[in-house]
DNA sequence: CCTATGAATTAGGTTTACCTAAATTAGTCC
DNA sequence: GGACTAATTTAGGTAAACCTAATTCATAGG
């Protein structure tokens, strides 16, 4: 027994479909348990629970199948977006608006995210200019759950050498968002990406200056480009 | 059994102390579990477990004896009195930068003084410019936990009539808050009060202007006041 | 002094979201 | 086809914060 609920919006649901929006990729790919699990630091067995919590509701959140996985209903979706429009409005508005450093914005912005009303998420937008992207240069969803899909590659998987645009910064690490941001590698800046034959990491040259940083495997996991020019 | 517990600071536990804070008064007398009941909406028995679990914390929040009431312990004052800071400095940045209208603040910062940083609320008041009265004329405590007192009295509890200047009001009810508000009874406004023989309300003279509003008890209630000249 | 009355407390339950431990299922490898 | 393994599910449990119902306590009146 145990799992029959009515499935509220509580701050747990909301980073359930948080995370099955993002862990499902561009294409909407059906999620794990188990990734799910590691994403929320939770074990797999309470992301079972969850789930047919959510599948059960009045309204799906979720499309759950045992052994097969899941995917988010309309919805689902919409209110995952819904929550992903509040967390980069909140931290544009605390980068642009607070003057918070940027690698703050993100642990703020995660919390803050569940409890804001429809007419604060308004006012931010508002008082931004209704931004389209975040500090660190993600989609903003629009206010009907629209996000803008853009093609990037993740630094770390370039193979060969070239020019490049950054895209976006992932926010989850505060302290490779700090590194990032003190290399230059702001959502905009140019590139050169050369492989280093030590394989060690990633040597990066940013915009026009003689500098070349050598970037760890890791960090280079949280950088998102886009081929620009030879 | 029941009612043994660590006793974090959750949402529910920071309503608890600021009731106690408010129902206590300049005072600070023993607060009854009904009262807080009361203010809480919540069984009395409930009060009773949270307050057993407050008293019997590593450091205690509250001084809580059987059928004798509660006090808040220095602990339990302290962080009371930043809960309050945050609610107002909420307000204050809600009405003063987002331009929120006047009887919406405070139930946005009801919702959020709980869960906003230290870093939040050092950029907010810097912001503002470290204010000292929130927009409903409520002193904001001060960093380290110290709140001006004011004398001040009740516009209900008036019994000759007299001039006076708005103290505060209070921000409980937001429909009261929009009454006062059309009545240009904004903190440090002017008015003169006319006990009318008809017993129905209070009427009032705002200002200099020729316009006398009869305000019911009910808004009486939650209008604060200081005598001012004759 | 003893009993009504209302306040406070105890006892026992519920819900939410987590946990661990013990099944079960699916898929691979010989 | 059986065995092993990894993923998933079930079962049973915990803690927080609430509830209702039943009991105890304090005190004011007769």
């Amino acid at each position: 027994m145990g799992a029959r609920g009515a499935a509220a919006n509580t701050e747990s649901v909301d980073n359930y479909l948080k995370a099955i929006l993002t862990l499902g990729g561009r294409d909407e790919a059906r999620v794990t348990i188990k990734a799910l699990a590691e994403r929320l630091r939770v074990a797999p067995a309470s992301v079972t629970n969850m789930l047919q919590k959510l599948a059960a509701a009045k309204s799906p959140m979720v499309d759950y199948e045992r052994h097969g996985g899941v995917q988010l209903s309309a919805a689902g979706k919409r209110r995952a977006l819904e929550v992903v429009r509040h967390h980069r409005l909140i931290e544009t508005f605390l980068y642009e608006v607070l003057d918070y450093p940027l690698e703050e914005v993100h642990e703020e912005a995660e919390r803050l995210e569940h409890f804001i009303s429809e007419r604060f998420e308004e006012r931010i937008a508002a008082k931004l200019g209704h931004p389209k992207i975040d500090p660190h240069g993600h989609a903003i969803p629009t206010m009907d759950g629209v996000m803008a899909a853009r093609e990037s590659i993740v630094l770390a998987d370039v193979v060969e050498d070239g020019s490049f645009v950054i895209d976006s910064v992932s926010d989850r690490d505060a302290r490779n968002v700090r590194v990032i941001e003190a290399c230059g590698l702001t959502p905009g800046a140019r590139l050169r990406v050369k492989k280093l034959a030590a394989a060690k990491g990633y040597a990066v040259r940013v915009g026009r200056s003689a500098k070349v940083f050598d970037l760890s495997r890791d960090v280079a996991q949280d950088v998102r480009i886009v081929r620009k020019g030879g």
